[in-house]
DNA sequence: TATTGTTATACTCTATAACTATA
DNA sequence: TATAGTTATAGAGTATAACAATA
């Protein structure tokens, strides 16, 4: 005879600390996006527009690298924020090929505001954690895929 | 005049921990994914068997909740493990619009193999970590999604 | 020959709407 | 009226192949 189940448990996948990364995560993705939104951003093109003031003149093929993301896929994201007036592809001399990728001074006020807005909602979501353990943890968790 | 950028650095999204969280996460989620593939199975079919086996009887609609998925996708992860004989669905008599989701020997004995290959593949992922300090880290991240 | 940016394409994942049969 | 399962579909995200221009 088949009962209906009344409460369901996950202790078989709570064994699993990924699952518990993996849920967590998924909270932090949610807060950073709708901040980004807020400022017309996606995580994706806060990121390489945050790389792109960090290192002006930079190449599509390095930021794809570095972003570990398809060149090809790179293309529409550049095009968006240029399209916004906040980067914009200079003509490398040594290279006739490539694009030098150069924030506009636009582009470099909007990576502070949606930098602190990223560390806001993270501070939100992480606020319970001691900070000492945050900076034990950072490390760790970069060696990772560091290696 | 514009020079080539010679080495790129990624300071400003290091400063966020949800950078090194979802890319630790990436790593965990390819060697999980690679460890369940030569079972035929997929990170959300194996989350789907093993409540299925933790909660037999339980209905599709309260394993979409539990694994936080829509309905409609969880039709063909259902079809897909009741095809290769893990699971069935069995007539619910006190609600004939549902369908209790059964799990057969074969996916009972395929969810612990598969339980156990990704412990193993999160162990080598998290090997330098003190083990000590992954059970203070369970119920933190828990902390994060479970309100 | 190899690399850079680009286009086209396909595949997965996810979200929404609408339908049927039951409640 | 509301719910369970299903279908169809559309939107992201991602991966691969091929091309023109250049190295």
């Amino acid at each position: 005879m088949i009962e209906p189940v009344e409460q369901i448990t996950d202790k078989s996948l709570r064994r699993h600390f990924g699952y518990s990364l993996k849920r967590a995560y998924a909270r932090v993705h949610t807060a950073i996006t709708e901040e980004l939104n807020q400022l017309g951003l996606k995580v994706i093109s806060y990121s390489a527009l945050s790389m792109i003031v960090e290192n002006p003149g930079l190449k599509q093929s390095q930021l794809a690298e570095a972003l570990m993301i398809e060149r090809s896929n790179l293309v529409v994201i550049i095009d968006d924020l240029e399209n916004k007036n906040l980067i914009y592809r200079a003509q490398l001399p040594s290279d006739r090929r490539a694009y030098a990728l150069i924030p506009t001074d636009e582009g470099k006020a909007l990576a502070v505001r949606a930098g602190d807005a990223v560390a806001d909602a993270e501070a939100a979501v992480f606020g319970h954690f001691d900070p000492a353990l945050i900076e034990q943890l950072r490390p760790a968790f970069d060696r990772i895929w560091s290696r």
